[in-house]
DNA sequence: AAAATTAATAACCAAAAGGTTATATATTTA
DNA sequence: TAAATATATAACCTTTTGGTTATTAATTTT
């Protein structure tokens, strides 16, 4: 199976909800588990509307999922998205190095040359 | 050296260079090498200035740099900054990928028990 | 020297992002 | 049942983003 990178959308939201410092630390404090979103806000010195906003972006992009408990909500992060963001990163990112540590690898051979 | 991903500013930069199509578009005809912003832009159906713009962005987020011969400008890409991204990713993709897991082999064990 | 080419910059615009306060809804606790 | 708690939604505001056209600057080609 290979994956098709071009003009996918959801790396559009993906990356997007990742370009936040407030939804990345949403995330990593997700790696400790499930929580519920007063936990989750409790980091943040921001009105709980904003924190919902957060949210919504994360759950849009598919990097959570939310249950209801009662009157809590529960959120777990979701790793497939995220992981095919990484994807994109990784297979490119090998190219992109692969030509940096060729240019390098040039200079330093010509490095006393004359002109 | 244990990497800090915490309150990086230039996550935020790099991430939102990647939430947008055009400028991941860019960056994968990186991946064959060097070239100047007018082959780069030839995909796209925009305004030269705009063009600019996704340039400007993903110089600012450290993916890319340019060199110029003459009138023209050069881009190549930077890996570093990418690779950072992707660590993140990796990093914590790690756990939500662990509890996932889990919560999946919860379910599977459990699965003929009576309420 | 004039024309063409490559790219940046300025000024503008509409839509999206990230925040706020006020209010509403559901559930739980006292 | 009344009060407290957890969360969402609406309305609003400011800044950022992604685009445009018009213009400018530098270089190359004719």
């Amino acid at each position: 199976m290979v994956i098709n990178f071009e003009n996918n959308e959801n790396l559009d939201l993906i990356f997007g909800a990742l370009s936040d410092a407030t939804r990345r630390g949403m995330l990593a404090q997700l790696s400790d588990g499930e929580t519920n979103i007063t936990a989750l806000a409790a980091p943040y010195a921001m009105s709980q509307p904003a924190i919902s906003k957060h949210l919504r972006v994360l759950e849009r992009a598919g990097l959570i999922a939310r249950s209801r408990r009662g009157r809590d909500h529960y959120i777990k992060a979701i790793p497939g998205p995220a992981e095919e963001a990484g994807g994109w990163i990784a297979y490119y990112a090998k190219f992109w190095r692969q030509q940096f540590d060729d240019v390098e690898a040039y200079l330093q051979a010509n490095k006393g040359d004359t002109k």
